[in-house]
DNA sequence: AAAACGGGGGC
DNA sequence: GCCCCAGTTTT
């Protein structure tokens, strides 16, 4: 272990230091823990989605789609029988749109497989889409009471802080050395609590970059990263590789009031969801108006629509619009803004031209 | 093991 | 405006 999780620790210090931390975590816990809408009453299903939605998000995003989503969608079965259109509109800004789709398939696998109820089986639980160590170990912690650990960044962060380690938490075998490390620092009662008060520990005091709310941690004083001053730089992460830019033309091409909007292609980045007419590369009024009349489209007039960029994990897109008023109708389906705004779900790297849709001058 | 996959918040 | 955050699947 003390290869792939670098700490100046001693083993007989370190099994020390994780037989001391539950009983002041847990009382922490008790006193401190945000109440949050899935912990009122923690089914699997409630546990479930929240886990999912939680996945690369914080706790303020996703509060506005938890009470939506379990309202529209109550459990397993109405999930599997939901339109994918529906879904998408329920999870519009959250991002990870595979998260959803993934969650729809799992539904109807356990529909199909565990009798329309999530198993609480924790390697039942690993086998469905969209459900990994972590949300196993989550699900059957917090909805099962089961003794498994849930390793998020958070739990990464105060781990590698509270044993001083400095190994890049970005590995997958530090990982999974962290997770045994927290089962063994885990109480045989109340393993759910354990693991959410380690991520609530993360997430309120054992904060990234910004000072550490160290005076205010319940493992204070049991903190050899605190002790040695080293919880500053902690955790370690090797660097990451440079986004690559993509520049694109974006065309909101409009026929008596109506919007084209073209469906993106299912798999791959925002798939499934809806955007205007995109043209690769910059293009000038000239060359796009060009373009459009190659496509088939009558153009009646062209105006500029502004530059926008959005930046994605690994992408950037560098964006031109245009504003296209049509004189005769395009092949393809034309939207209302109602219909837009209500039924289906355009990626937020639009929103500087979905924003402007109510406010588009008239067609000349 | 590395890349794909969004969007929001802090400074 | 730039930097940081981070589970699961696919390659």
């Amino acid at each position: 272990m003390d290869e792939i999780l670098h700490t100046d620790l001693a083993p007989g210090e370190c099994r020390e230091l994780l037989a001391a931390m539950s009983q002041p975590l847990l009382q922490w816990y008790d006193r401190s823990a945000r109440v949050l809408p899935w912990r009122e009453r923690p089914t699997p299903y409630r546990v479930w989605v929240s886990e999912i939605m939680l996945q690369q998000t914080r706790v303020a995003a996703v509060l506005p789609y938890f009470e939506r989503f379990v309202t529209a969608l109550p459990d397993e079965q109405a999930l599997a029988d939901a339109p994918q259109d529906q879904l998408l509109k329920l999870w519009e800004g959250l991002g990870y749109y595979n998260r959803v789709k993934n969650m729809q398939k799992c539904a109807r696998e356990v529909v199909a497989c565990h009798g329309g109820r999530l198993p609480g089986d924790y390697c039942a639980l690993l086998k469905l889409p969209g459900i990994g160590a972590y949300t196993a170990g989550a699900i059957a912690s917090i909805a099962f009471g089961q003794r498994f650990p849930a390793v998020d960044g958070n739990v990464l962060r105060v781990m590698a802080r509270l044993i001083s380690c400095d190994s890049d938490i970005l590995q997958p075998r530090v990982k999974k050395a962290f997770g045994e490390l927290v089962l063994s620092a885990m109480p045989h009662h109340r393993p759910g609590d354990f693991n959410q008060a380690m991520m609530e520990l993360g997430a309120t005091i054992c904060l990234p970059n910004t000072l550490p709310l160290c005076p205010s941690c319940p493992l204070g004083d049991i903190c050899r990263g605190r002790a040695l001053q080293t919880h500053h730089h902690l955790p370690h992460k090797a660097p990451k590789k440079a986004k690559r830019n993509e520049q694109w033309t974006v065309v909101v091409a409009r026929w008596q009031g109506r919007i084209l909007l073209q469906r993106r292609p299912e798999s791959g980045l925002l798939g499934g969801m809806y955007q205007y007419l995109c043209l690769p590369g910059h293009l000038g009024a000239e060359e796009c108006q060009q373009q459009l009349a190659a496509q088939g489209f009558c153009v009646h007039t062209l105006r500029p629509l502004g530059a926008a960029k959005h930046i994605f994990t690994h992408i950037v897109w560098q964006m031109e619009g245009y504003l296209a008023d049509l004189s005769a109708p395009p092949q393809e389906p034309l939207y209302t803004l109602e219909e837009i705004e209500e039924q289906l779900s355009v990626p937020s790297a639009f929103a500087h031209y979905t924003r402007q849709l109510p406010t588009l001058p008239l067609p000349l």
